[in-house]
Parts: C-alpha cells; sequence; structure tokens
DNA sequence: CCAGTAGGTTCTGTTTTAGAACTCACTTTT
DNA sequence: AAAAGTGAGTTCTAAAACAGAACCTACTGG
C-alpha cells in the first residue's frame, strides 16, 4: 500500500494522516496558527526548503485547513491563514505538547506557550470523556475492534 | 533543514514528529495499542512493505515506545508491546479521532473504537484544562512566543 | 525430504526530499 | 532611468526514502 491511498479509510488516524502526516506538514501548520503565516517567514524559520514548503501549503489549501488571503496589492501578495479546521486542531496539539513534554523532555525552553486566555496562565491540558467527565488515560479506556474491514 | 535533524528542536510539536513523524510509524504504533503486535500480523493489516515495518519498529523501540518481547521458542519469535509512553498517547489518538470524525468525515466505520472501561461506552474525549476545568478550544486560548530561539 | 510459517533482509525502480539557483512582478534607491 | 531589493514562488540535480517483489533463515510438522 502507499502512503497517498489513506485518504478513504475508515479508520480516523489514518485520515488524518493523510491530511496532516507528510514531512513537515503540521509544523507549518503550527507556524499558522502561531500567527506566522506567509511564505518567506515560514521558511525563515523552518528553514525547509521552499519548494517542500510551497507543496505542503498547497495541500493543506485544498484540504481545507488553510485560506490563501491577499494581504497586499501590487504585486498582490498572499498569507495562509488557518480555518476553522485548523483552529479545531490545537486542542490536539495541546495534548500532544503534554505528552511530549513528560516523555521526550528537553533542556531547551518551548518556543510558544498556551495560555487560558482569560487568565492568562498556561493551561495544563488534559483530555477527558465528556460522558463521564473523568480523565482519559490507558488505563480508563478498552479498545474494541468494530467489526469490519480494513484500517 | 533536515527532517531527521528534529531530535534536539525546543518545540514539542517537533519532537513529538522526530518520532512519530515517519510515514506509517503512527498506524504502526495504533496497530500495537489495538492488540496487533506482531510482523506479520501489522504488515498484513497495513499492507505496507516489510523493509520499512522493520526499520519503523526498530526505531520505535530505540525511542522507548516498544519494547521486543519473546512469545514463543524454538524458534524464538517476538511481539511488539506498547510501553507506558505508547500508552500515554492513546489520549492524543483519541483527540486526533475525535478531530478527523468532525472534519474529515467519511462513510466507511471506525475499525475500533475506544470504549470506557467501566460502563463499556465509547467515549467522548474533549481536551480541558486542568486548571480551570474547561474545555479547551480555539477560542479559550492564546498563544505566545516564550522569546527564546529555533523552532 | 518436502511444505509451511514467522520474521526478517536484499534488490530494483520510482518518489520524495534537500539545497541551491533562478524567475517574476513589482517597489525603492541611486 | 538603471540598479538593487523584496516576497513568493519554480526549476534543477543529487541524495535519501519508499514500494513491491524476491530471497533468506530457523525452525515445525507431515
Amino acid at each position: 500500500m502507499k502512503w497517498t491511498d489513506l485518504t478513504n479509510e475508515g479508520c480516523s488516524v489514518a485520515r488524518t494522516m493523510s491530511v496532516l502526516g507528510d514531512r513537515w506538514t503540521l509544523l507549518i501548520l503550527r507556524d499558522t496558527l502561531f500567527g506566522i503565516r506567509r511564505f518567506d517567514d515560514i521558511q525563515k524559520r523552518l528553514k525547509i526548503t521552499r519548494h517542500v514548503l510551497s507543496d505542503r501549503l498547497k495541500r493543506l489549501e485544498t484540504h481545507g485547513l488553510l485560506e490563501r488571503k491577499p494581504y497586499q496589492e501590487r504585486p498582490t501578495r498572499y498569507e495562509y491563514h488557518p480555518t476553522q479546521a485548523a483552529r479545531d486542531f490545537v486542542p490536539v496539539m495541546q495534548a500532544m505538547t503534554a505528552w511530549a513534554q513528560t516523555h521526550l523532555p528537553t533542556e531547551k525552553s518551548e518556543p510558544y506557550r498556551f495560555l487560558d486566555r482569560e487568565t492568562r496562565h498556561p493551561t495544563n491540558p488534559k483530555v477527558i470523556d465528556a460522558n463521564t467527565g473523568a480523565e482519559i488515560t490507558s488505563k480508563s479506556i478498552w479498545v474494541e475492534a468494530n467489526r469490519s474491514s480494513s484500517n
């Protein structure tokens, strides 16, 4: 199976990968969420090859995660703005960040922080089950095959 | 910058990618979490080339996400068991699954479901800020640069 | 001895990526 | 007016990664 054939999988993790799983894609999305939205700015920060950046921005746009909006005329130049779908990925990124801080520690400091918009305190993300209110951990859940086909 | 140089980034999302961001890695990890732990079983389910599977299992092992345990003698054969670090990634995967169900809908059914271990009901994952108890959404948070270097 | 099984490795050709150079459409400086 | 600069790409070449098939190894069971 080819990586590019993942689009139609039933598994949500697989479909997420088909959209966000290419090299650099998630880091580019993160930058746009953090306010870095112009081609050269993203390229300088990530120091990735322009060719790949161009490709990823196009894909993210066609998948509805980024929107290309003009920010000046003559010559017309565009910025890449995250859509609601992209913004809704922020909680996932926060959960991921919390995981990495525990399991892939480093001395370097986090370049960005997520703060509560009201209190301005750093958030302490946890994933809960909204049905019970309890935190979801590896112990609290059970995984069940959903009798069905592939992936 | 090369993809393989991501290991030492300050950004947690980047470090997560350095461990889980290669093609197929997350899907392989998901399978082991769902109980599919033997080489041929994983290969048949994902239908990926054996060469890549072999490489990913090794990487996941060296990064401490999988543990290779013998399950029979003569000939000795091994299974790949998720470690605590891997199991701690389950909430992230659940948040990701919830995101994809909203933003990348499909008619196909989810091949696996996460259930609450007690009630046996499907979970409804939400990311909250443990400081305030409030759900984290794109509206509830603010992102701040943490005056510091790259990534 | 032969076939079968599980878990890899090796091989070949195709894609993807990395890095540098180049293009294009303008604006600003000299 | 010519030259230099800016921002956003595209194009090029070489290196690395991937896809798929074939092969190898260490056994078991008939």
